[in-house]
DNA sequence: CCAAAAGTGTTCAGTATACACCCATGG
DNA sequence: CCATGGGTGTATACTGAACACTTTTGG
């Protein structure tokens, strides 16, 4: 995070660099991955988006700031979280020297509740094939996130955190596709998705659709478990 | 890194956390993988062992530190040096609030010259399977990146670094036996290496030794590559 | 009856695994 | 000649990839 985030924050020189944390929260939003942005208010940065974050307590550690910083920011809680990689370059913030310990997140879109504080300008979300100006390091550390979380979605099953409860086979493949940026064939995904009993299928379809409705599923173990998903 | 580590360090309150750097070096010693420890001197800790690490410094980022570190507590530049995890518990060392950026690093034993300095009353290569009575939290950090290293050894050519610049066959697969803690087959794992195209058979071979010569190789090249390994 | 998404198997190629004997050297 | 580690090939099972048509619903 950065010292601009916090107005209260006092500016004289300190004697050792100090912690932030920095969150890059996916989701995905009509059909496109997404991440939260905050609109930064004050000059020099007007104008840029950054990650929400914010420093670390004394009384709290890494991961208890994050979970307060996702609660202020983006009012949510208890969606898959992980930490991602420090950034620690000294002149990653022009305010000060501030090191940052960054997390990836995952939540589906409705678990989403951006509040506006009158510390930004603005908070929403960007598909990651479009986003704007950013401040600070937070373009290498998106890259970074969206780095990890291809290779992690091809051996664990996380992605039951972008998902609804019960989902269709179809949602499923079209979250990895626009994940990893590239189609997948059905057949083979069906097969292999059932093999690894990682899902179960319930009772129940959609309806309401002008088309052949959807068997649906759920996620057997709504934890992180690893699998040769792909 | 522990406060512990720097007698000059300033015992008084902070305000935020301080950062430092803790960093586990790997090498193969006797046919065991092994790490660098320092035994510590003042109470309550006398006697037990830690990383090598220490603070980051305002004007260095972490990386930087590291390799500080390195050279002044090994004697060692030039390894292969990767980022770990930053542990940021609270309690995680009792002199003060300390969040550790922790590294892992891969060296021949030969590379490895440790310094006996008066801040410390032991420096010395530990095998994994015999660690003596470790301070702080740097078991769980040895624990953390032996998984890592066990993981990383299958998608890349990273263990070029533990081994000299030329070697045999069996020389690299027993590197991978004693990480991985588990036998491999001889020959599909000398077909699986060669057909990757990742070392080169040198026109050398091993020589009064009481058995049949053996090839010598090198690694291509001596950049961390991805390949499917094992 | 048209549009839209759901659902379903087989073939082929490539890779992983299991497995045992002879070779070259020093002592 | 013995001990020690070096070096080699084949058969089988498994896994990943390619590929096209029929079904069910709403409008």
């Amino acid at each position: 995070m950065c010292m601009q985030h916090k107005l209260d924050y006092p500016q004289k020189q300190f004697e050792h660099a100090i912690v932030a944390v920095d969150v890059v929260i996916f989701t995905i939003l009509d059909s496109q991955l997404s991440v939260l942005l905050l609109e930064l208010k004050e000059a020099p940065l007007t104008g840029k988006w950054a990650l929400p974050g914010g420093l670390v307590r004394v009384d709290e550690d890494c991961d208890q700031a994050v979970a307060r910083h996702l609660q202020e920011k983006a009012n949510v809680s208890d969606i898959y979280t992980e930490q991602l990689f420090t950034f620690s370059a000294i002149d990653r913030d022009p305010h000060g020297r501030v090191i940052s310990v960054s997390y990836f997140t995952l939540a589906p879109q409705d678990k989403l509740h951006p509040q506006t504080t009158p510390r930004y300008q603005g908070i929403a979300l960007h598909p990651l094939s479009r986003l704007p100006d950013l401040a600070y390091d937070h373009r290498q550390i998106i890259d970074t996130a969206l780095s990890r979380l291809r290779s992690k979605i091809e051996y664990t099953n996380v992605v039951y955190s972008l998902l609804p409860k019960e989902f269709t086979l179809t949602q499923l493949q079209s979250t990895y596709e626009v994940i990893l940026g590239r189609p997948l064939d059905k057949r083979n995904f069906r097969k292999k998705i059932l093999s690894l009993g990682l899902v179960k299928s319930l009772d129940r379809t959609t309806a309401g659709l002008a088309h052949r409705p959807a068997q649906l599923y759920a996620f057997i173990n709504r934890k992180p478990t690893f699998a040769n998903i792909l």
